[in-house]
DNA sequence: GCAAATTGATTCATACTATGAACTATATAG
DNA sequence: CTATATAGTTCATAGTATGAATCAATTTGC
């Protein structure tokens, strides 16, 4: 008997995409737990969090790079630098070669904060991977590869 | 020398959490892209789409089951209920024994329209296991297994 | 049997995420 | 030195979600 002909080579067993589906359905909703815990511990609605993220490292960015890099509309921007600025987290000003472009740049206060956020994300991924054995880290950080790169191409 | 003097057991290189964060991210994205599309591609809101995917072989639910199920708070059910019933996908009578409580059903287009999504779904699956062989297939299922535990267990 | 408490659903005010059109001001190309 | 393109902002609109207040129906406890 031909198992090819009940299961030809192309096809999946209708329960793997069943557990595959109720895991990544799993992740994503603790990611999104995270996420809003995050926001809630540093006091941060999760847009003005995730831009303020983007300062790390950069000495300034302006609301265009902002848009490219959140993949948002520009108007949006606006509203999430309106918030940051209204709590002393960014300090905006005019590129003086360019009076168009506003320059953004971390407060003293933003550095703390945001480096803050990066340890507390930092801890949370540590817990996650410290509940795994070496062996079972490398192997899952090699099929999550597997899998973001499919994912990318289909979706 | 001995490695455990700078790497104790207990913690993890820094190189491997921030990658651990860029797969992390780089899948929650693509899910979010994912959902996105199905919203576009079948004309409902997200929030309302994933409420009639609930009624998937039920034959009745009522707001409080819902608000359980989707971990939202009841007044929001209302409103997606509101856009399902207002679409023709849902029908909302009241339950005999209790005068309180609505009985949802899915109407003849809704259980259309879920059928397609379900559909669309599981080929959405299919699409992203079938990029690797099923060795790769089976080990990724395992690794999501204790990924999914690790992570509800910290988040 | 009926007042008091509980429960199911809804309404409303509020906050956050996001888009897209319209507009202002500045800069650059012809 | 007008045309046009670009950077940013404002505003209207839609969607996701919460929580307080309210209404109606049902239980509970005398």
């Amino acid at each position: 008997m031909n198992q090819f002909a009940l299961h030809p080579p192309s096809s999946i067993a209708p329960d793997q995409t069943e557990r595959f589906q109720r895991l990544i359905l799993g992740l994503y909703q603790c990611c999104q737990n995270r996420i809003q815990r995050q926001a809630l511990a540093f006091d941060l609605p999760d847009a003005e969090l995730r831009c303020l993220r983007l300062f790390d490292g950069k000495n300034d960015l302006t609301p265009k790079e902002i848009a490219l890099q959140m993949g948002v509309v520009k108007s949006r921007i606006t509203k999430i630098i309106d918030g940051l600025v209204s709590k002393g987290l960014i300090h905006r000003s005019r590129d003086p070669d360019d009076s168009r472009v506003s320059r953004l740049r971390v407060t003293t206060r933003g550095a703390g904060k945001l480096a803050a956020i990066n340890q507390s994300l930092a801890a949370s991924n540590e817990m996650i991977l410290a509940r795994m054995t070496p062996a079972q880290r490398t192997a899952l950080l090699r099929h999550l590869e597997v899998l973001k790169a499919s994912m990318e191409a289909v979706v």
